[in-house]
DNA sequence: CCTACCGATCGGTAGG
DNA sequence: CCTACCGATCGGTAGG
């Protein structure tokens, strides 16, 4: 009975991505060790042991939402970016999108790479593949800035120093605050680019 | 018997002094929910049940140690700048003894921050009262440096795209990299300054 | 995916 | 500050 089968494998996907997303929700929220996978099966309206038909383990659970988020957001940059010629208006694109990861949606992908402690080296490995995509997006638009002498500094960490101004947003930035996404995004484009 | 009652005191203040110091470099190193209040007795050659003589509860041990680290980081950042009376100049100073608050040392002072979650409201408060008073400083010698015109940009969370920049680096800084702490302050204030 | 459960760990306490 | 301990919680599993 293959359509069947095809319906359960769409309603297990299902149950799979809604673990996902209430997981990195609440590992965003209250830290990895302090959410329970009673906490994640609860916020689905699963029972306690139900996660782990799933899902190996907690560990698991982090790294898979991890990597899910972070690909979610590596495509919203490239699709908003890879048709800008110019580079310095593709930055503000780009720190623009980077900032929606970090604070729209109730993700807040770039925030759970905090947690990555709690994964053991060949999790952390595999994270790092994709994270490394991420930054050289960055790296290939701040290289061609620099290159026609675009950038107010040209020092190497510049790259770190601008992803520092942006996801320590996440520790003041509130939606109903005096600054919009749209004005902190200006503010840290206009000290980079000249 | 005065002496042997100020002795004693002594003592216990220094073994309250061990907690503070091993529970901050735990907590920092581990997070406050993996580190055990096992782990810090035992880091300073305890009993399991023996920190609880010395603070009530491991939130307590958390506050404090919190307290102590942005006061010393306070001291220090008072002691570098508040002499000198060139804006941009002391700025520079600041960014350089913040970025040895943060990266020198083994308690990383700010990063402790981002255990506050673990705290209840009336602990937050109290820390609260203790970073406003750091954040001070900095809007002042900003405020000052904006009213000559020597910021790049007036933006109004200037001091928070700051923050992040210098905070940030803990999670890349290495003692044994390429940038030394004194060239990633330099590129810090070349990018705020003009 | 649920029921029922286990072994381990943890924060904290009593009593000295 | 130690010994001895408790109650609660937690990640994970067996078996269906």
């Amino acid at each position: 009975m293959p359509a069947g089968r095809k319906r359960q494998g769409t309603l297990e996907a299902n149950r799979r991505e809604e673990l996902l997303q209430a997981a990195a929700r609440l590992f965003v929220e209250k830290g990895f060790d302090a959410t329970t996978t009673r906490d994640i099966a609860e916020a689905v309206g699963m029972r306690s042991g139900s996660p782990f038909y799933h899902f190996r383990s907690k560990q698991e659970l982090l790294k898979a939402a991890m990597i899910a988020g972070l690909e979610t957001g590596y495509r919203r940059l490239q699709a908003a970016s890879e048709d800008i010629v110019d580079p310095a208006q593709r930055l503000r694109v780009m720190i623009r999108v980077h900032l929606g990861n970090l604070l729209e949606g109730d993700c807040q992908v770039p925030m759970l790479l905090y947690e990555s402690r709690a994964l053991d080296a060949a999790a952390r490995a595999e994270i790092a593949t994709v994270t490394d995509r991420y930054q050289e997006t960055w790296q290939a638009t701040l290289d061609e800035l620099a290159a026609i002498g675009k950038l107010r500094s040209s020092a190497a960490p510049l790259r770190l120093l601008l992803f520092g101004m942006l996801n320590w947003s996440s520790q003041w930035y509130r939606a109903d605050g005096a600054l919009s996404l749209d004005q902190i995004a200006a503010a840290a484009a206009d000290l980079l680019l000249m």
